[in-house]
DNA sequence: GCCAACGTTGGC
DNA sequence: GCCAACGTTGGC
């Protein structure tokens, strides 16, 4: 069965973990923990290694697309939700029968200039977007193939 | 700081 | 199963 690459694109608030932060990780890496979000998970069970992931900057000023990273490792417990200390335990989710998943990201590059959310309206090719939709605050999303092409093109990535 | 657009919770 | 109340996200 042929694999194709899928394309995602992923939220963090930079002031709580920047691509600067995953750049700086040991080995480039990191586990995307703290998901509490049901489409979020399915589409981060629905990732395989080697997929593409888009970065963005959210909550910040401007909310920024501001790099690229590979998923390194397919979906595994979340473990922060097993922690009664932990800021984002959830005593629904059990070592037996996990609710909440992560995956392991590791950096692949940042653009030169980064793409605020703002120009990236009224772009043809990005009409529809997840990201662009009204409201729209699904902290991990699917990008079609044209719509990453489209953006690359625009980073100056081609 | 405001508030629209959600998703979740829980009473009924 | 409905839906009001509530909490959160995140652009502006």
């Amino acid at each position: 069965m042929a694999k194709t690459r899928q394309y995602w694109l992923m939220k963090s608030e930079p002031s709580a973990f920047s691509i600067q932060d995953l750049r700086k990780a040991r080995g480039r890496t990191t586990c995307w923990d703290g998901v509490r979000n049901y489409q979020a998970r399915n589409y981060m069970r629905a990732m395989k290694r080697g997929d593409r992931v888009l970065l963005y900057h959210s909550s910040a000023d401007p909310p920024l697309l501001v790099g690229v990273a590979e998923v390194v490792r397919e979906a595994y417990p979340d473990h922060t939700a097993f922690d009664p200390k932990h800021k984002h335990h959830d005593p629904k989710s059990r070592r037996d029968s996990p609710t909440w998943f992560m995956v392991d990201i590791r950096f692949s590059a940042e653009f030169k200039k980064p793409l605020a959310l703002d120009s990236l309206r009224g772009v043809p090719g990005l009409r529809g977007m997840e990201l662009l939709r009204k409201g729209s605050r699904l902290s991990v999303q699917s990008v079609r193939r044209d719509e990453w092409a489209v953006i690359m093109e625009l980073a100056g990535r081609h």
